[in-house]
DNA sequence: CTTCGTTTGTAACAGTGAGTCACATGATGC
DNA sequence: GCATCATGTGACTCACTGTTACAAACGAAG
């Protein structure tokens, strides 16, 4: 447990915890490097490789069993509590990410909701009520929030991160388009989804 | 023009089309390889590298013209004119995504937005109408769409998914945090959020 | 209880892609 | 002209991934 992953290990484990995760919902048990194969398309041996370099995991001819492997990827991603995490911005696609369970279902629990708009604060999203937006730098301290997911319009981005960041967050989602600066120690996680599609379109046109 | 681009030059190509837009939209006229490094964290001598591969489009001891960077790489990536994609889903997700300037941007227009539920029909989403999905098939048909948005619950993603991809889409962004069953020839991109939160946790708790 | 098919765990090796260092060349401003 | 800056580019190294191969373990079937 001494030793850092590298970037590509962490990037597949997280992966294969995605599948996992489906996997188990659809009321599998078991599961092989190959089935994990053919939905990520990582290489079944790397997978093998991956997983085999922290313990046994899995049964020869048989292949692993869901339910532990699933346990031991997030021991070794040290993920295995829960997570609180703020979201800016209760518009549609705020809404949009507190409705749906995908983050629930890996964890973690979106603590509190924050808007500017008076109209929105105390409407209810979900289980989860609207905050003003006044409130935000004393909920992320106090609950010791260190993730920031900004869903807000492009022109509040950077504001938005600036307080988050003020507050004591170090990890920021960004699903504005604008591009934000901060601090070193800050990581920033923007996922462009116009981008991504041009990528993708370049390899469907040769 | 002739070799195929490598996954990671794409990759990158991509990412700075993502800076380039927005450096545009800020005002600035050039920017240097080692400003696109801040914002990206790709090293800046691979950027030039990157670059200078297809051609001199920097001058020295002043850095990149942002107009004809542009050009260039969409040039590069062949994905100059307008590219049409169906979004399937009207629900919260459905409106931010068809609502977001984000596609817009990048010369990728929204040709139609379906859901199956009846009291959605007809509604309109920014400049778009939502169309029944029945017509999916027959839209994704006439207008040689490939590219589908599945922004859909999990419980419907494959069916949305199948029909997609029987009227001829080839290449899937997935939304939902279903796993699709596709054919080879067919390319899904899936985001999941909370996956890459954990990744991204995971280096921050050490 | 033996045999057969399956799947993991693991080694060895090759190929490739990315980071680093270094530096000449050209552009700009003073 | 001179200093400064940023590109374009070469050379080298290192780490990672894909590939191939195979023995060991497990389950099922007979």
């Amino acid at each position: 447990m001494a030793e850092r992953l590298t970037v590509g290990v962490a990037a597949r484990l997280s992966r294969y915890l995605q599948v996992l995760t489906q996997a188990k919902k659809m009321g599998k048990e078991r599961i092989s490097s190959q089935e994990i194969s053919d939905y990520t398309n990582i290489n079944a041996t790397q997978i093998r490789r991956d997983l085999s370099g922290f313990g046994k995991f899995g049964k020869r001819g048989v292949g692993y069993n869901i339910d532990s492997l699933l346990g031991e990827i997030r021991k070794i991603l040290r993920t295995q509590g829960q997570h609180n995490i703020a979201l800016i911005g209760a518009g549609r696609l705020g809404q949009a990410i507190a409705s749906s369970p995908i983050f629930a279902e890996h964890g973690i629990n979106i603590a509190a909701v924050f808007d500017t708009d008076p109209d929105k604060v105390g409407r209810s999203i979900g289980s989860l009520a609207v905050t003003p937006y006044a409130q935000l730098a004393d909920t992320v301290r106090d609950r010791n929030i260190i993730v920031g997911v900004i869903a807000v319009p492009a022109d509040g981005a950077q504001q938005a991160a600036d307080d988050l960041i003020e507050a004591g967050v170090k990890i920021v989602f960004n699903y504005s388009e604008a591009l934000l600066d901060v601090p070193t120690d800050v990581a920033v996680h923007a996922s462009n989804p116009a981008v991504e599609l041009l990528y993708a379109l370049y390899f469907h046109l040769t």
